[in-house]
RNA sequence: GGAGCCAUGGCUCAGUUGGUAGAGCGUCUCUUUUACACAGAGAAGGUCACAGGUUCGAGUCCUGUUGGCUCCACCA
């Protein structure tokens, strides 16, 4: 048995160990994830632009799934294209200054004690801290994407382009500042987009408070003070007769007096079918006031409190107020009756939860109307195409409710908004800054036209009145004279990250790569970041960006659950990557997944993937060991059969990888190799009597190929170790030719 | 309220144009055989949620019911 003693011939170990591969492998790969340095640069391009991670963020679970970006790059890349995958760092402006302002928290302080720029750079240096951390992760996961190129989002050259895009908006009139009602988060102290708002079902208490003639329903009683009108139906002939009256009401604080309006936004059905009206704090009354003109009177501050307009309740919190209004209005038999039972969705900030206020804040506004034509045209007509194809729908269905898009945030940690506002004499702007001795200051602007410069350097938040009154203002990156102050807001991210696409590339391959091949990216943030990424390239490029969209869903717990903190149910790739290798975690996200669907990652299941690269690996064992043994040059009845096996896998896993369809792939070199290669056809050759035939080694070989782009550690590592069953000995697995 | 998706062996899920049910993990039996016990050989286990319909034939298409998920809209 010549094979059975050859064994010892091999050095390789009896099972294979990543720990003693993995980063030796990388750091020879490295040189060939730029174009410039692969052999198949001259081949044509193939470009991929990594979804840039939160630059607060390390590595969980959702980032592993960039593996199927690696899985197409490293597949092209074998095909011979010039293959670049580009990555880089989004600030994430509202996340991150979330997660800066905890660590500051825990020092006791806020970013209220600095002025922006300071807390600026403050932010910048924690993020400096944590980058390039991420990178090293996705390094352990394999990931060949061209570090070098590395983008970040406030790199001057993003910033630039940003300027140029909202200049150009500007000019051709897309841009607006409004008041207008906005989801304003007073602990975050910033507006927020509605995407950025969660609803919850809650239970509160519905009051029917009485109210002149009237009795009506409320949650909020505590904004009566903020009434600026009372509604009814048109058709309700209840109140026919007070349409257009105006009523007395006894208040809390003093009588006063509303209009009675008719307005089709009423229910007649809910409550009593009439509505008090409060413009400033509540999105239909808003809209109501509008078409009525009412005036929007502000009771509740951006910081949450009640203000001076409401006498005794000043200075308190929106719950508090409310439960000290209610308190009174039954001591003023003001209260009907309550329903305890009543269920309503209330808005809450996404990231810490609390319940929004709506608020009037002034806001700058992208007109979407013109610039989602196109994109709507481009989806429907496949110029980019969704993967799996149900996204589609769901993309247009988003894109044909998309209204305007308020892109002010009130925060520092961002792009400013280029915008200048010149100082005059008038009352119309706003600022609070802090002075050379540190103290918080606040006041009109032209009060203090002396003191200018201390206010710019000082300056914590400019407030400017919008409409005619307002202040004059220039757009321009640099300040415009010395009588201007600067616009404080900062961009939405989405507005520098949906210009990822024109950032990542250079100029010059705009000509080559553009449209880039492939996004591949989480299913949740298609409204938010993919349809801005078309909707900007449409309008400056006249272009897709991409022509293919990959999504997938969560990942998620063996349950199937969404893994958070507070179920501790979270896993972090890293530690699965270090007990079992990269190509086990690797493959256990695609392995059994359909396209689109949630990923449910088990450490069982990657345990199994990791005894599927130690199969892998023992296969090799046993070829190499054969080839040192007898064999014959002459094929055997088997070799036709198995021969036939692989020629019809390698045209299954392309056809399967060329309609992202990765699970397919997986599954079948799983089958394959596993069931077919190695339980078969070697225990075949195992009881023949010549010894293997070239076939062996030949499968062996086109297997690791093809296995490569999933797998890249175990089959390089194998590829090194069997240099001398290759025709090329030196040749890394890496720059191989997919087989055809 | 609108849209989309899902309900398949104990668990998690595959199943692309309709043609006699699959995987991984788990379970049971045997085998420490010499590539691999991170293994091999074998076994048990599903009337594919329910009710109709189309078809020679349906997990796969259509309708309805029930249960679950996601997105969107939203009544104070």
């Amino acid at each position: 048995m010549p094979i059975q003693r050859s064994v010892a011939m091999t050095d390789m170990d009896k099972n294979y160990d990543h720990r003693k591969h993995e980063r030796e492998i990388y750091e020879k790969w490295e040189p060939y994830f730029t174009p410039s340095f692969a052999k198949a640069s001259e081949g044509k391009p193939y470009t991929i632009l990594m979804p840039p991670p939160n630059a607060n963020a390390s590595l969980h679970a959702g980032h592993a799934m960039y593996t199927i970006d690696d899985i197409v790059i490293r597949w092209k890349r074998m095909q011979g294209f010039s293959s670049v995958w580009i990555p880089g760092i989004d600030h994430a402006g509202f996340e991150t200054q979330f997660v800066y302002e905890k660590e500051l928290a825990k020092k006791g302080k806020s970013r209220f004690d600095f002025d922006r720029q300071t807390f600026y750079e403050n932010v910048y240096k924690f993020v400096e801290k944590n980058s390039g951390l991420i990178y090293e992760q996705f390094k352990q996961l394999g990931f060949s994407a061209d570090w070098d190129r590395s983008v970040f989002t406030l790199d001057k050259n993003v910033i630039s382009q940003v300027f140029e895009t909202f200049s150009r908006l500007e000019r051709e009139g897309k841009v607006y500042r409004d008041e207008y009602i906005v989801n304003y988060c007073t602990h975050c102290g910033t507006s927020l987009a509605e995407l950025e708002v969660e609803h919850e079902e809650r239970n509160d208490p519905l009051y029917y408070m009485k109210y002149g003639p009237f009795v009506l329903a409320t949650v909020r009683p505590e904004t009566k003070f903020g009434d600026t009108a009372v509604a009814i139906n048109p058709k309700d002939t209840r109140y026919q007769k007070y349409v257009g009256q105006v009523i007395e009401v006894e208040g809390l604080i003093g009588k006063f007096r509303v209009k009675v309006i008719a307005d089709d936004a009423v229910e007649q059905k809910f409550g009593t079918g009439v509505v008090k009206v409060t413009p400033a704090h509540d999105p239909n009354d808003f809209e109501m006031g509008k078409r009525h003109g009412l005036e929007i009177k502000q009771v509740i501050g951006l910081d949450g409190k009640l203000n001076d307009k409401t006498g005794p309740y000043r200075g308190l919190k929106v719950n508090e107020a409310r439960k000290r209004v209610v308190e009174d209005l039954y001591k003023a038999g003001l209260i009907d009756r309550v329903d305890e039972t009543y269920k309503h969705s209330v808005g809450v900030c996404y990231r810490c939860k609390r319940t929004v206020e709506p608020m009037v804040v002034p806001n700058w506004f992208i007109k979407v109307d013109e610039l989602k034509g196109p994109v709507i045209e481009a989806v429907k007509n496949d110029r980019v195409k969704f993967y799996p194809k149900r996204f589609k729908k769901q993309m247009l269905n988003w894109l044909e409710i998309m209204h305007d898009w308020p892109i002010s945030r009130q925060i520092a940690w961002g792009i400013r908004i280029p915008v200048w506002y010149e100082v005059t004499d008038q009352a119309n702007l706003y600022a609070v800054w802090l002075d050379k001795n540190g103290q918080k200051q606040e006041g009109l602007v032209y009060k203090y036209k002396d003191r200018l410069a201390e206010i710019e350097a000082g300056l914590q938040k400019v407030t400017a009145v919008t409409g005619p009154s307002g202040p004059k203002y220039k757009v321009s990156a640099n300040k415009p004279g010395d009588n201007y102050l600067p616009e404080t807001d900062t961009f939405d991210t989405w507005f520098s990250s949906g210009q990822w696409p024109l950032v990542t590339l250079k100029k010059d391959e705009f000509d080559t790569r553009f449209p880039t091949d492939m996004m591949g990216t989480l299913a949740d943030i298609l409204k938010f970041w993919v349809s801005r990424m078309i909707m900007f390239s449409l309008y400056l490029k006249n272009e897709v960006p991409f022509k293919d969209v990959y999504l997938w869903s969560m990942v998620a717990d063996t349950k199937g659950v969404k893994m958070s903190k507070s179920k501790g149910n979270v896993v972090n790739p890293i530690d699965l990557v270090n007990k079992y290798g990269a190509d086990a975690l690797r493959v256990a996200l695609v392995y059994g997944v359909a396209p689109g669907s949630k990923i449910p990652l088990s450490e069982e299941k990657v345990r199994g993937m990791r005894n599927f690269a130690n199969k892998i690996w023992n296969i090799a064992r046993f070829v190499e060991s054969a080839n040192h043994s007898s064999q014959t040059a002459n094929p055997v009845e088997d070799d036709n059969w198995i021969m036939d096996e692989l020629n019809k896998l390698i045209k299954s896993v392309t056809v399967s990888l060329e309609k992202y369809r990765f699970n397919d792939a997986a599954e079948s070199m799983y089958e394959f190799v596993w069931h077919k290669f190695a339980d078969v056809y070697i225990e075949k050759v195992k009881g023949r009597k010549e010894g293997a035939s070239p076939t062996l080694r030949h499968v062996l070989i086109t297997c690791l190929k093809l296995l490569h782009p999933f797998m890249p550690f175990v089959t390089e590592a194998i590829w090194w170790e069997i240099k001398d069953l290759r025709k090329y000995p030196d040749e890394m697995l890496i720059t191989t030719a997919w087989p055809e």
